[in-house]
DNA sequence: TCCCTGAGTTCGTGCGACGAACTCTGCCCT
DNA sequence: AGGGCAGAGTTCGTCGCACGAACTCAGGGA
């Protein structure tokens, strides 16, 4: 149907870095699963509850053969599966779903939104919220540490390198 | 200079939905101001204290041209800041700083990175670990609700359409 | 039989990414 | 003063991907 190697960015040039080895880091690795255009779109769709072909594009408007293959992308790289139905009186159709691995990009979708939320919406026009289902109180994303502790922001936080270059 | 218009996707294509409006989402708009290839990349490297142009493309490997055009927009975006200044015996030149604007699409990357240590590091060979800068512990995102509650995932929430079109 | 719809595939065009080469500026050395 | 050097771009030719429109294919219904 369609050949797709991961050609991930994770190994791409001869860094050789004074720091540490930045060619292998996490956020490439993801960008390169989820970061071409309207796969992160298609992401925050499937978490609204949309599946069929049909409802991607028309919702987004992407086109067509871009649509294939990123649904495509996604469902190789475990994000989706393809999963056959049969409405009655039709005949059978595959949809897309959230499998586990897709489910847990919750977070990037959030904290995208969380910002776009903080920055971008006129006067306070929000579009969406998101509530907690158990007590319906809003939720916002946080930091905390092991500690308990919960960070305030990016300032509290302290990157250090590990793994077999550190 | 260089002239760039915020094409937001936030207002492309004339959906109609039967659901609330999806051009509006935040997560969109969000992407429309760093969803674009490199820009990333570029901010994770600001994150680990990059600040120089020729650092940046020796660091990413990118293009000077896409570096170029990706810093511009970053600084036009208001997510970096172009500030001047002389290293001793050299000639004036310029860095590139994270505003707060910037250093609000912290839980992005941290996001992106935390998904990739998860699915795309091999035998737990993760390469850069966050740490509270206080206790030293190690720091994780979490989806906390107003009632305090720390949630276990995506599907103890509830999305909720706001706004006009309610 | 023809028509309709969902789910693609094919195709021509045009923009954007790429890497290499060129430019421009001001400092340093001789 | 002249030449070299480095940082920060800009220019250019190529090539691939995104785009929208048109075409295909399968099955169900009128």
């Amino acid at each position: 149907m369609r050949v797709r190697q991961v050609n991930s960015a994770r190994y791409a040039g001869a860094v050789s870095e004074a720091l540490w080895d930045r060619s292998r880091c996490s956020v490439a690795g993801t960008l390169a699963v989820i970061g071409e255009k309207w796969s992160l779109l298609v992401l925050r769709e499937a978490f609204l509850g949309v599946r069929r072909f049909a409802d991607f594009q028309r919702v987004l408007g992407a086109p067509r053969a871009v649509l294939t293959d990123r649904l495509a992308t996604l469902v190789d790289q475990g994000v989706l599966r393809r999963v056959p139905y049969q409405a009655p009186g039709e005949r059978q159709r595959h949809e897309y779903r959230l499998t586990q691995k897709g489910i847990d990009l919750h977070p990037v979708l959030v904290a995208l939104m969380a910002w776009g939320d903080r920055y971008l919406a006129e006067d306070d026009d929000v579009p969406l919220e998101l509530r907690h289902r158990d007590c319906g109180e809003p939720v916002h994303l946080a930091l905390v540490c092991d500690a308990g502790h919960e960070l305030s922001g990016a300032r509290e936080v302290r990157p250090v390198p590990r793994g077999p270059g550190a």
